[in-house]
DNA sequence: GTCAATATGGAATTTTCATTCTATCTGTTC
DNA sequence: GAACAGATAGAATGAAAATTCCATATTGAC
């Protein structure tokens, strides 16, 4: 039998448990680490899980779970499991608690906080209003082109960089080739031009529109390249180029529009793609 | 062998069973009646506790408990029992509400329709996520640090380089110095050299992490450059290098993990940094 | 009041699970 | 490079928990 630690003393809340496993992971031996991170990382699996489905899932055996528990003084795994419990029955303050805190609050004080919870809620707002604005045949349809094309380009300027950016990002991981345009200046024109009608094109842009996307987009369409764009008017000029498009108006908070619509848009849009391309090989 | 049932559904989350309970409870025999009571009172004893435990303090047999699981449809205490605990994970106010509007909508019809509406969730849970996980205080304190830096540097790779690309944009716009770093390869040594204690960074790492955003970090702690992150492990590489950093794990639609609380944290920090700023240029 | 149908309590059984134990592995010290 | 200490994997164990079963009780119909 193991000394009890009289020096160190057994973590009571989670707060003081992920504190004692902050500081102790770097002396923890590679198993231990391993749950340590696994735990932060995964609280309510911890929480709900058996010994053995967490082990599963953390990649290590149930023992390990037991050795773990007791190097920080638990006397087993079980008796640690309750600290994760404990965190979930005792709700942590929700972000309307916080929100209406901050607004009975002395306002200059906390000026940061507003402005956090000011875009938080700008997020909320245009990812509620997402599913009503884009039409589910529209996105079909666009799906159904881009996953056809050989090649896809992405056209973003500015504010809508970091959207494309994105694509290129998970298109690299999905094996689904791609050209981002706009990345450096003058050498657009030339990959532009490699374009044929087997390829496709997904441009996004915001007012005020870059007119350079703007205009990529009206030399693909000429070029019979189909054009899917993302933008938020119908009077947007990318429209008039486009097969398909949509229309996608972000909240704002004090003046700067959200992203998370949009991105979310993004997401789903490179998943699908990926998705059906797969299924397009597998069945012809 | 009692012959499933086949006209009723067994519900599959809490609202649906509340439902069916609600609507029977007035049918019920006295003691499942009592044990249909005590579960909608104290759902949290549903969720953690054991059946024998929840028996004696609902004063019924173990066995009542089986049964009155079986009346709505499942195979044994433990299955409804994961109905309550499913609730407790997910448990955001007003997330409910939210993603029954979105699994009605025409989206659920079609395939690519239910990818759209998982990225959508996936970005609702993630917000709902991120109030509870960012520390106002800390907050403040990373805003003060890259307030009064002369330069920011912004490190990011990979899935994280869309949110530095959209702080670089939002920065030029608010006139506030910046230094997107890992743009183009090879330079990136000589720009980070060029940053001294009176400047700052913002570096933003998702695991797995890029080792050199990790690495570029260290960099410029060690020469004295406060350090402000945001990453999503405590475990992350990034932490030991920073000044403040947060955590903040986004939630996932089929394994591809959401964008929209970092790109909401990022829009946050931005303008709270440029807002402070002004401040600061006026008072002082 | 009798009978049948259903509900209930509690013990018996089965299943699941955490924990312990031991052989093996890994890394370190001399 | 041998010997040791600590760490780990995986099977064995025993405890705890869920479920089943059956005798008894209750309810309601005739």
């Amino acid at each position: 039998m193991a000394m009890p630690e009289t020096t160190t003393e057994v973590p009571q809340d989670f707060e003081a448990l992920k504190a004692a496993i902050l500081e102790r992971k770097a002396q923890l031996p590679k198993r231990l680490r391993q749950v340590a991170a696994y735990s932060l990382d995964n609280p309510d699996e911890i929480a709900f899980g058996t010994a053995a489905s967490i082990a599963t899932s953390a990649e290590v055996q149930p023992s390990t779970l037991v050795r773990f528990a007791q190097h920080f003084g638990f006397e087993g795994f079980s008796s640690l499991q309750q600290i994760f419990r404990a965190r979930l029955r005792e709700r942590t303050p929700g972000y309307e608690d916080r929100l209406k805190a901050l607004s009975n609050n002395d306002h200059s004080r906390l000026e940061s906080g507003s402005i956090f919870n000011g875009f938080v809620a700008a997020a909320h707002r245009s990812l509620d209003n997402i599913a009503s604005s884009v039409d589910p045949g529209a996105f079909e349809r666009a799906v159904d082109i881009l996953a056809k094309a050989d090649t896809i380009y992405l056209i973003a300027k500015r504010r809508s960089y970091p959207i494309s950016s994105y694509m290129a990002y998970a298109f690299g991981k999905l094996k689904v080739k791609y050209q981002l345009v706009g990345t450096a200046a003058g050498i657009d024109e030339d990959v532009l031009a490699m374009a044929t009608k087997n390829d496709a094109a997904f441009a996004v842009s915001f007012s005020p529109y870059a007119s350079e996307s703007a205009a990529q987009a009206r030399l693909l369409a000429e070029r019979k390249v189909p054009v899917v764009s993302l933008t938020d008017s119908a009077f947007s000029p990318l429209a008039e180029s486009s097969k398909v498009w949509f229309e996608l108006v972000e909240a704002d908070h004090a003046g700067f529009r959200s992203l998370s619509a949009s991105m979310a848009f993004a997401m789903a849009l490179t998943v699908a793609i990926a998705e059906k391309r797969q299924r397009l090989a597998e069945g012809g």
